[in-house]
DNA sequence: CAGGATTTTGCAACAGGTTGCAAAAATCCC
DNA sequence: GGGATTTTTGCAACCTGTTGCAAAATCCTG
């Protein structure tokens, strides 16, 4: 029993027409009319039904918003930035939490089914191909926070994780560390990649290289399983470089637990600079990603996306920056 | 260019209905065309477009998921279990932010427009009558996480906050404690009103009077400034007890920086039970809410509440237990 | 004020499905 | 095999809006 077009046109005296082109931006309404039907379409609280018009307009204003990253603390800051810019833009997330799904492919028919307008994927472990789906599917779509140099064709914006890399590298050397690990996320995580490979090469310009170890996800129980292997595979290691804040806490309670002191017997290294990272009780040395401006940029490219779709795909890396606290010792 | 209902009868060489009764559960259609239509739409790769038939139908497996708990990380856990329960319920959330949103009463027009199949208000913050609008509107809808005994007609799940109050207090007596505090969060939450008067209550019956402050929000800055206030106004409290975990970590981390040990000079005890509460460097006592069935439950309710409109909206109370680790001292 | 240019308006078709109804087909029973 | 039942099927109307088109109304100019 929601009010409809029809029963506005009624109580206004004017054509259903009349009533639609009121309420659509740019449309041929005289003044008197439009001023005949607000007021009719506020007596009867008439709200459009935004379905019924994606039937002909095929915009639904809905973005799929896609994520398999619900354990890591810093995914929710990640949602927050995302609601709030979308909202901004006038655009709806329809949430979709890719762990919970058996089958990632049901998830286009299931985002197709509903006419999204455009697909947000944020997530640095999918595959950087899963967005490439929807781009085939004619579906514009971004993927945010999980560029690696090896992605085809979609809209991307991240930071350059090989630049992550270096940055991290260059900070333990210039602390004079010699002997560094690198304790990375999911091995297949195309991220992961090329973090080491940063990582790597910059080290290599000082004749080091680094003990490399995985963690099987993004989460504290996985750096803290990972570092307790670690620790024991290769205990003379003095830094670590960790592929994320999360992975560095579970990594440092392993680290404490075994009688480490740090930093004054072991470093620490983490990446994102998720708020948590400040606590006191953390205080993690890091290195921080824009979420913000990613995720600004994001929202941003979906929008010119969805304005023109034969517009080319967009890439775009971001700067990421050291946060210097208190898990590496000081600059000798 | 999507393929439609027409395109698979054609192909099928069948009219629209039959293909339309063919995916409409308990619709009537013989085997043999039953048959013939899969086939085609196998084919062509044909999804049903929900959308166009939300319009006749009035179902369209939406639901509002709405929250301003955005900052505290235990509401990642809260989404990560909403979007799997909705997802084996068939249900879809369009998320919402809702402290990103200037106006609440828009975010009701909004999720009418959409159509949305019922609403799941997922928030300690909000008040207890802010669900009662869309009930009001004929939209079946939950509050989680949100009871308070003050709350009007509307479904709810959630513990029994007086009960969590009375457990606190039993615990910290049970401990020894004399000199107790409650650390609150927004002194405008229901929950906190009736998790102070649990409290209370219980202490009184050991005569007891708790010291009592209030954050401002949920989360560690405001846990943090609260009790940074509360050690200089009160700094007699031997243990309090927060409302909430991510409050009780900002209140540790200030106890520490003003040089009192825990638990020995002073004790905490939170309430949620929020994973990271386990970990190492937090080991947080607390009180634990049993989200998993908050969730299955609200989303049982309303499932309920979409198959009869009609039925009344129903109140389901869970309890909680205390989940002791190292922020409190030993029984004595 | 006439006549043409411009703007506004309503009609009807359409978007992609669903569904009541009556006709057609299949099934049943003796 | 024939008639009564039951099941299946297609037609057409409908759900709520949008939009091309032509007619109607308004505006402008001389």
């Amino acid at each position: 029993m929601p009010i409809t077009l029809q029963d506005v046109a009624a109580r206004a005296g004017v054509s259903k027409s009349a009533v639609s082109r009121t309420f659509t931006p740019g449309a041929s309404v005289s003044a008197k009319t439009r001023a005949k039907v607000e007021v009719a379409a506020q007596e009867l609280g008439y709200m459009p039904n935004v379905l019924a018009s994606s039937l002909t307009t095929g915009r639904t204003a809905l973005i799929g918003l896609i994520s398999n990253n619900f354990t890591n603390p810093y995914f929710l800051e990640i949602f927050d930035l995302f609601t709030r810019a979308l909202r901004q833009a006038e655009l709806r997330p329809l949430l979709i939490n890719l762990s919970a799904e058996e089958d990632a492919s049901k998830s286009l028919s299931m985002l197709r089914q509903y006419n999204v307008d455009g697909v947000i994927v944020a997530s640095s472990t999918l595959p950087p191909d899963f967005a490439k789906v929807f781009h085939d599917a004619g579906i514009p779509v971004v993927h945010a926070f999980g560029w690696s140099s090896e992605a085809p064709q979609t809209g991307r914006v991240s930071i350059d994780n090989t630049e992550a890399g270096h940055l991290a590298a260059v900070t333990l050397i210039e602390r004079g560390y010699q002997k560094v690990g690198f304790l990375g996320g999911p091995q297949n995580a195309a991220t992961t990649a090329d973090r080491l490979r940063g990582f790597r090469t910059e080290l290599e310009t000082q004749g080091l290289v680094p003990e490399v170890q995985f963690a099987t996800a993004y989460s504290y129980e996985a750096g803290r399983v990972a570092m307790t292997r670690a620790l024991e595979s290769a205990p003379e290691v003095e830094a670590w470089f960790c592929g994320d804040d999360v992975i560095a806490i579970g990594a440092m309670d392993a680290a404490t637990a075994l009688g480490r002191r740090i930093p004054a017997d072991i470093g620490f290294i983490g990446l994102n600079d998720m708020n948590m990272a400040a606590w006191d009780r953390i205080a993690l040395t890091t290195i921080r990603q824009p979420a913000q401006q990613i995720v600004a940029t994001s929202v941003d490219l979906i929008r010119q996306g969805i304005a023109d779709p034969t517009k080319a795909p967009q890439m775009v890396l971001l700067p990421c920056t050291l946060v210097d606290r208190k898990t590496l010792r000081a600059r000798s």
